[in-house]
DNA sequence: GACAAGGTTCAAAACGCTTTGGATTGACAG
DNA sequence: CTGTCAATCCAAAGCGTTTTGAACCTTGTC
């Protein structure tokens, strides 16, 4: 069934019904009643491909998710993401177009997005220190807005971000207040900008109590469990153990703990913990009682309001690029204690 | 720069230059290497949009991810197993379109896909042991490919799934020949026909040996970490405890884990563990040497096979649906071991 | 009873591509 | 020189919408 088809089983003019169905002035109130019924009991939905070719509008967002080529990793945090910004496209009328691809196509991938016209803007996915997405996207003239900043960009974009310095901030002080000195930080890579603000913040905390971070107690990882198994087992059977880890994502606390285990030492009491926590759905950080203490934000949460964004800018492309800087909660939960023996 | 631009500045037709791009061979050699090379000078790409509208085809496929309203969580296996997917479409020319979507709302979806022409073909995720999406696919006439089976629905259709059950009975045979025979069963929810499969081979295994499944020892539920940690916790409190778990899902192995840690027991001394392990990249079992003993099928494989068979489908709908059943490797880690004192 | 004003409706063009059905050309055989 | 055939090319229609510009009714007014 297509608008020509109804129209004529209505006897209008296929202007009339598309008209009436869009919602314009011109046509009377009873018309419109009876098209939007006729629309309805025939099931009709206009073809979205003649729709946007005739509007220049396609109607649908582009998220490109990269794959480094080094790693193969998807990053755990998309799927929940996506969920979040997905409920916002569906409720705006939006498609969503996924794009998985390794850091040799990016660009081409971007370039196609917008000259094969198939998406009226794109999230940014996973932005590093000095993202070379947000200069190409300013180039090419598409819509965008990054998920996370990119510190050594000058230019402006939108963004949503998290305050991960702040939290890693406070997350070090907890630390430090429950007399902890020797502290490591298993961070994510830090080509990534999110984990250069987070070891910014983490020293930071140091600097400002007068404690020097230790070089062989910071590592910068893909953030498996793997990593922090391995990771905490080296700083804790070396010598300067570290009396307490601060982690940049669950997994990796939780590979802290296998470890922990594995040396027969206590979570909380012999050594403390203290993660981020993105609110994964499937990977929740206890329930009423958290296992782990934790830096808290929702990346659900994130997606909602990043697709918001981006559909704001669509609507209104002159407009000043919005910013929203999110904070994270720091919750308590099981994983930390006063430095042992104090 | 669309076809007609590029035509004028080539002093051609739009007619001819379309032929050369897409290679009809009713244009001489020497213009279609002069179309291909202006085409990409001016980085010329055929409007997607209007292309489809032409051809009918929307050279995208759609994947539905349900948010079941009741938990709310999204699968963690689902970016993988998009990642693979992606690889096949962005390969054969083809955009993934997403749509996640609540119960309630699965209906309209497909229905929507399909009026608005804006998908050739969907993959069906998470089917349940009667899944209505089956029919309602067919009765639409939207090509399909499932990712896993329904087991109640008599339809032929196309799929693609890991051997479930054959992969549990292998895996209860293994704890079995190790001398255990209170196995405890952590499925995921039943509703789920992978679930149900693999319960089924579970049981059957038990009945091999002529050992009586215990209702008190096996579960059912969305599988995180919090699940596995909490039923491992009361079975092993338990009257009849169990001294070996078969879980579904590595998360939910790592929340048996902490239990028994917790409870003072040794992986693979005191009580042995078996999972189902589906390869996400994120959460790797192990490196060298696995972390737990596992059934082990790679779903970012199971994405790229799925997509394949979906584009082979689409391509000629004649074609008898095609099916597809994987078996998952067994491979032993350090999470399994004799029965204590035997 | 004519005329302007508003309210409704429509025919046709446009969006950017593919594809049908010819038209044109050149080579070649008769 | 003519007719045939294949090789190239092109004009125009068509895909399913929206949108422009104009036409057609009603009214109400003088």
């Amino acid at each position: 069934m297509n608008l020509k088809q109804l129209s004529e089983k209505l006897g209008l003019s296929p202007t009339t019904v598309s008209r009436a169905l869009n919602g314009y002035p011109e046509v009377s109130e009873k018309t419109r009643q009876r098209v939007n019924e006729a629309a309805r009991r025939h099931n009709y939905r206009p073809n979205i491909r003649a729709k946007s070719l005739a509007t220049g509008r396609a109607m649908a967002v582009g998220h490109v998710i990269p794959i480094s080529t080094k790693h193969e990793i998807v990053n755990p945090i998309f799927a929940d993401f996506i969920a979040g910004a997905g409920e916002t496209y569906s409720l705006a009328g939006y498609d969503m177009v996924l794009s998985v691809v390794s850091d040799a196509d990016e660009v081409r991938t971007y370039r196609e997005l917008k000259s094969k016209a198939n998406v009226d803007g794109v999230i940014v996915h996973g932005p590093q220190f000095d993202d070379r997405r947000i200069p190409l996207l300013h180039e090419i003239g598409l819509p965008f807005v990054v998920h996370g900043r990119s510190s050594a960009v000058a230019l402006p974009y939108a963004w949503l971000d998290v305050n991960n310095r702040h939290a890693f901030e406070r997350a070090t002080n907890l630390l430090l207040d429950l007399g902890h000195r020797r502290i490591a930080l298993l961070n994510g890579l830090e080509a990534m900008d999110f984990a250069i603000r987070r070891r910014a913040g983490f020293v930071a905390a140091l600097d400002a109590r007068g404690v020097s971070p230790a070089p062989a107690l910071m590592r910068s990882e893909e953030m498996t469990e793997i990593y922090g198994y391995r990771a905490a087992r080296e700083m804790l059977e070396g010598p300067e153990a570290p009396t307490a880890f601060l982690t940049s994502s669950l997994l990796t606390a939780i590979g802290v703990r296998r470890a922990l285990e594995d040396l027969g030492l206590k979570m909380g009491r012999d050594v403390s913990i203290v993660t981020y926590d993105d609110e994964l759905s499937y990977l929740p950080n206890g329930d009423e009682v958290p296992i782990f203490s934790a830096t808290r934000s929702s990346v659900r949460e994130a997606g909602r309001i990043a697709a918001r964004m981006l559909l704001d800018q669509i609507a209104d492309p002159g407009g000043p690029p919005q910013e929203r800087l999110l904070e994270a909660a720091l919750v308590l939960g099981g994983s930390t204690g006063p430095l042992a023996g104090v």
